[in-house]
DNA sequence: GACTAATTGAGACACGTGTCTCAAAACAAG
DNA sequence: CTTGTTTTGAGACACGTGTCTCAATTAGTC
């Protein structure tokens, strides 16, 4: 059996009160006693029940996702993917929420971010682009008390809580997969993207550039083209820049990538190119099974939800977490792994 | 406020005596008044608050991993992981410990699974080759209510509860990753084995076989080398093979690479040929890095580890997991995403 | 040594559920 | 209706921890 805190108390030669006393840091300890308990602590391997002091405590869990409104499919693949984890966690006494705001409303998200008070919430994930309003909620977030985790899309002030991969190397991957399976082959990269304005996009782009000059310096990654999630523009530059040079390979690192895989596929492209993708949906699932694409690099939905509403769960509890566990992977699909 | 079984009783019209018999399925209530607390139940949205009940119960959830004692570098992994976990286990009242057994002893594994009782035990992950002395300690196991899951190594009796990955499915990734970086090339596939009369083996080898007849024509897949684990017989086997014919490709299924790898290095092949690997170890991120493998499929270690708890506390909670979650994903590792 | 302030102890009650016991009520059979 | 059996209720206590209150002890000061 587990030691009790009666326990604790009888070998430090205390009351349970002022074990408690010690074990939640409340004032008027002598500092003899509290060494005399942490010692006993030590001595029996005590480890307090969480359960039993959460129920003591009514405590329950309660967090939201902040999410942008915008409908791309893998930010509908986290949704469900957090609902789904909303089924268990409700045995651990715990609820994930999700609310969806403009993304592109600074003080709209810094608004909704200012009313959530340690009353109504322990802690946030929020998944925004960078901006000197949403950084500086987070900040006044943990002033009162409410735990705030970047979430998928980086913000610089991050210690190093956050969830999410490293993009850099995301890219870089993308571009080993893509140079070794032209093997050797000479050619241009078609690079297609969202927006470069986003700090994602970027840090991929610069890792799979690393990678193409390095390792493969037959190959030109072209400039990026940017859809801005139209399909209409999408279907222009695409069709400009095939039109004006052979391609060999396309690298679409936007994480929507239906818009411009329609228009390579209008154009007659996947069958003799190499093609690159991020995000596991149910449409790049599709696209690896038909052959349109060869290898999708992606980042697990379901961990990232999972992988957020732990940490935040560690954060509320002053705990740590697996390093392991944590660490959310840069994926490798092809139609063979899925 | 979670509606709590006090509410419940009200709801339903019944005391909480009445209440405690219907949720834990005692005798000696009317049908009707079973239907009148479910009622009450969904109308509210009742869900049992499992801390509680478990104080009250005084239940923990003790685990026993019973692991081969052969000492290859992946199960060595697994072992870390399992112990790490182990860390935060116990804040949820859960343990896991591990048994080293001879895996070429079914009798002794038979024997040991045969003194685990529900006194003791909660469940038993078992990695071990199959057998029939081990398929029917595992019935009486699950008989006694002592929930045992096979891990990692398949066991043909599994209805679907084990954790582990498909290995056809890696054999077959390996298969395509190798044929595309090889692009086209023409040539020989040295394949190593530590045995083939293992089902993980023979898997592999025919979703290997599968993909590279189907896609790959050009290349041919050589009969499987078995090293038996010796390092003497794995360098004259690979010597020999690798005299007779010019080889364009090396795929080793074992999950120990360290030995053929080794022997390759000393032939001065890596260099030149394309090599792909199982299971990441600290051997094979370093072979990835230095480029004497090119890829590396792989099963996470610590998500086989925490995968198999989870499944062993939902069976003994009698509740589902998130199948997304336990699904074990088969990666690709190359030097860009380590 | 007396006085005050700081520190500790003893005990009660709560959290939500499980598990008893014993009595009361409802029901069925004759 | 009585009798015996089933079904239900009321209440107590337990699990390990948190949070009070009030009294008792100890330490520190002059």
């Amino acid at each position: 059996m587990r030691p009790t805190t009666k326990d604790l108390a009888k070998v430090a030669g205390v009351s349970r009160a002022t074990v408690d006393r010690v074990l939640n840091g409340r004032e008027g300890v002598k500092q003899k006693t509290i060494d005399r308990v942490n010692e006993a602590i030590r001595e029996l391997g005590f480890v307090r029940n969480l359960s039993a002091a959460n129920l003591a405590k009514k405590k329950s869990y309660r967090y939201v996702f902040v999410l942008p409104r915008s409908g791309d499919l893998f930010l509908q693949e986290i949704m469900r993917h957090v609902r789904e984890a909303e089924t268990i966690l409700v045995d651990d006494m715990m609820s994930a929420d999700i609310v969806q705001l403009d993304e592109n409303d600074p003080h709209g998200i810094a608004a909704y971010l200012g009313t959530l008070t340690t009353e109504t919430v322990d802690g946030v994930a929020i998944m925004a682009p960078e901006s000197p309003q949403v950084r500086d909620a987070i900040v006044r977030l943990n002033e009162r008390g409410v735990r705030a985790l970047p979430f998928v899309s980086n913000q610089t002030l991050t210690d190093n809580d956050w969830v999410g991969i490293d993009n850099r190397a995301a890219g870089a991957t993308a571009g080993t997969l893509l140079g070794r399976f032209l093997g050797g082959v000479e050619g241009n990269v078609l690079i297609v993207s969202e927006t470069m304005k986003s700090r994602d996009s970027l840090e991929r782009r610069f890792g799979f550039d690393q990678v193409i000059n390095s390792q493969f310096p037959r190959l030109r990654a072209l400039p990026s083209l940017e859809t801005y999630g139209s399909m209409d523009r999408a279907e222009a530059v695409i069709r400009a820049t095939a039109s004006r040079q052979k391609i060999a390979a396309a690298y679409i690192l936007a994480s929507e990538a239906r818009g411009p895989l329609t228009v390579l596929r209008e154009l007659g492209l996947p069958g003799d190119i190499v093609t690159v993708a991020h995000e596991r949906t149910p449409y790049t699932e599709e696209a690896l099974r038909s052959g349109d694409l060869d290898a999708v690099i992606s980042q697990d939905a379901g961990h990232l939800a999972r992988s957020a509403i732990r940490k935040l769960k560690a954060m509320t509890d002053r705990r740590s977490t697996l390093l392991s566990q944590e660490k959310i992977r840069i994926e490798i699909l092809l139609a063979a792994n899925l």
